[in-house]
DNA sequence: TATTTGTTTTACCAATTGGTAAAAACCCTA
DNA sequence: TAGGGTTTTTACCAATTGGTAAAACAAATA
């Protein structure tokens, strides 16, 4: 696609399209100095991440090139690499970005603390909302789960699991405390996360079987339904019913 | 690695690894000569697509290179190029065999034609049984669709979804027939999958999770304990009970 | 205006990518 | 043992990979 092998004929300079003339905001006034970085940068800076999420999502860390990125920006290689130092670093950008719109869901069980019904409608609608309305973040953590989290399992490890764990104890201490059965919280959580984050990782998949071209409102509602439906009926205690762990195994 | 750019020194020829050398099978006695495709092909080539299945499953199609899969057999990139002519080819042939496993196990509920919880429970025993059996298999499946299934989804939508469809009818048949709920059987089938595949995907985090190396015996049986009794509860008739569509949303 | 600072482009680089062509080695049978 | 088909190796290839060095440009400040 560029010049020729030696690298010794004209290069024709073909019409470079370049990125959109960022639009001066209407914070022209900034006299705070010490944030150096310029609208420009933070505008550019964000769009890479922005495309790069985009990217990971589809096709997995190994699957995108640092120049594929750079493209879709309108950028040169070069120039994405002021920006981010390394392809691992970008990736550790877009990831850590990821991590924090993927908590921001997931506090939801902390708000109702003494109604267990509440709190896990919320929850699952909240996650639902996170999978209608952040696919390509569900999909980049996705990804990076299946790998079996090589490298960058530091952070997944230090932010994720301690929201995980303390989720987990709000649902045990439900259950000590007589609001709802003793399931496995640990358990129900990856079925919260499985069922939920399905709607996003498996979009292509589930519009293949509902026979659609793409998953719709209606179609995150009656997911949000079934899913309530569940949780509530397994979770919740019955009138006069016992807490119960569960049918048995039939062997 | 190899030799350096100038492509004029003299190659040192490293001590290669080689394939192991193909123990004499006991089947010495294979008069039909139909089968032009020797004892060694059939194995090297089987080699080939466990290490090319066990890769892509971890990285990706794109995060693997041809010669990374050949030396992991210890075979040339041009041997192994010898066998499938391309790596989109030989990607094919790993998606193909994981469609063959993955829809061995989806066939369990046309098993019990009249018998809602025996069904249901052994297709969710089964799908576990996958994860924990083939989970390679499952994490490649995910990377295919997490992708949005571009280039390869005739296979899957030729061969997946009718399978799908059929379970999805088999809900509907007992749900008409008064033997369970009528609950939305696309919806539960996507739940099913998503709740028993995330065992074999997200593997590593659940193990996190549960503070644990790797996933054991009991923690497929703990889930299988769980996602029976939220289905079962879920799908089954409550004696008595006149069929519901489900808790209704709150707002 | 001159200088500094921040940003982008130009010019490279070695290594790796998927893939081809053909020679060489292997292996079975006639 | 000669021949013929099968398998493997050697030798390449152009394109792309992530990344570096430095020059050129732009914008704000002194």
């Amino acid at each position: 696609m560029k010049n020729s092998a030696p690298s010794t004929t004209v290069k024709p300079k073909p019409p470079k399209a370049r990125v959109a003339t960022p639009q001066v905001e209407d914070r022209t006034l900034n006299p705070t100095r010490e944030v150096k970085v310029s609208q420009a940068r933070k505008l550019l800076e964000a769009d890479i991440l922005a495309a790069a999420k985009r990217l990971f999502a589809q096709r997995g860390f190994g699957g995108v090139s640092l120049d594929h990125v750079a493209r879709e920006v309108g950028a040169s290689k070069q120039n994405l690499l002021y920006y981010f130092p390394s392809k691992e670093e970008l990736y550790r950008r877009v990831l850590h970005g990821v991590l924090d719109v993927w908590l921001s869901y997931m506090d939801a069980l902390g708000q109702h603390p003494d109604d267990p019904e509440q709190a896990l409608r919320e929850y699952i609608a909240g996650k639902l909302r996170f999978s209608r309305e952040h696919p390509d973040d569900s999909r980049v953590y996705a990804n990076e789960v299946v790998s079996g989290v090589p490298i960058f399992s530091a952070e997944i490890a230090a932010r994720v699991i301690p929201a995980v764990q303390a989720d987990v104890a709000i649902l045990n201490r439900w259950a000590e405390r007589g609001l709802c059965r003793a399931v496995d919280g640990r358990h129900l959580m990856v079925l919260l996360w499985a069922s939920t984050q399905v709607y996003a990782d498996w979009a292509s998949q589930i519009s293949l079987v509902l026979g659609k071209p793409a998953l719709e409102e209606a179609d995150f509602a009656a997911a949000e339904g079934l899913i309530v439906d569940m949780v509530l009926r397994t979770v919740l205690l019955e009138k006069g019913a016992a807490p119960a762990v569960g049918l048995p195994l039939k062997s």
